[in-house]
DNA sequence: TCCATATTGTCAGTATGCTGTCAATCTCAA
DNA sequence: TTGAGATTGACAGCATACTGACAATATGGA
């Protein structure tokens, strides 16, 4: 049974690794994002985006990125899409002329009110198969968690920066 | 306070939403792996392949997907990205010529020696700000979910898959 | 004022992930 | 044995994600 090899690695170890467990949550959390959601043409981030821009009307991609803790260069794309369906619209500014700022169309208002049902619908059925108690542990740990692990990720989560944009003028 | 408008999304609420919590802590998971690994030249993904290819030497790409619940597309391209690196080789089968067997390299096998002290410290360092005990609730409750969501997801996980092909000529 | 520096949106490149399709191949029942 | 149906690997297309770079623009100090 001994053996002059280092000690391999077993499946098991990886399937009890937190980061396999995230990333197998992740795409089970999507797959009933998507499930729940397709009669909208939203993916959950796309759904998120919307809501930041809806909370905060004029805001530039900049601040967006740091509002959703996604890549800068992600969102490029992302606001592209809303766009194309025309859920948004970019208006350039005079007072600076890089950025240019993001406003929910009335269709795109219209779609968010669609979709939050679903949207509740499937958050609930990811923690459905737990006890009541268990999800609220689950949840109140995650939220720990992610909340102290913030710096880790190339872009930490800045709710505060979705505030700027109202000092520049204001 | 009233309203006649529908009450709309906050901020907060996707914060609080499970499926946006996951999303971040896969970002954050990736982050962290990514960080402690540079130096071996191995995504999160890759690795987990790798893993699997060492467990179950001679498994076909079909069998390796439901090993580690990788959708079969996507593992095409992590297979091929292996084998560029030359850390697995592919191999046809005189049985049944639609299929590739994997098989570990030397220098796979090295480099899976190798990085598994620098996986180890990235899986660390994910749970690290919680205490002991919650990291143990964390973890357990994670299993569980992801055991009982199984299904709902694309590519389920079906770790038996692994030893069908030891049947087949056995 | 002018210039070093920073910021903004964008782009190219790489790597997951998913849907859907296809040709080659295998299997099994009629 | 043969032909319908399943399986396998491959591919195209879309949508995140990240790294690194870039031109246009802004800003603040010398």
């Amino acid at each position: 049974m001994p053996s002059s090899k280092p000690t391999s690695v077993t499946m098991d170890a990886v399937y009890a690794a937190p980061g396999y467990l995230f990333r197998r949550m992740q795409q089970i959390a999507v797959a009933l994002f998507v499930e729940e959601c397709k009669a909208f043409d939203l993916t959950p981030v796309q759904y998120a985006a919307l809501v930041a821009i809806s909370t905060h009307p004029g805001i530039d991609a900049t601040r967006l990125s740091a509002v959703i803790a996604f890549d800068r260069s992600t969102l490029g794309n992302v606001i592209e899409r809303l766009e194309a369906k025309e859920f948004i619209t970019r208006k350039p500014t005079l007072e600076d002329r890089r950025v240019k700022l993001l406003y929910l169309t009335k269709a795109g208002a219209a779609a968010l009110d669609n979709i939050m049902p679903s949207v509740e619908k499937a958050q609930a059925r990811m923690l459905q198969p737990l006890k009541p108690a268990d999800r609220k542990t689950l949840l109140a740990l995650l939220t720990q968690l992610v909340d102290l692990n913030n710096e880790a990720s190339r872009v930490p989560l800045r709710a505060e920066d979705a505030l700027e944009h109202l000092g520049k003028s204001g």
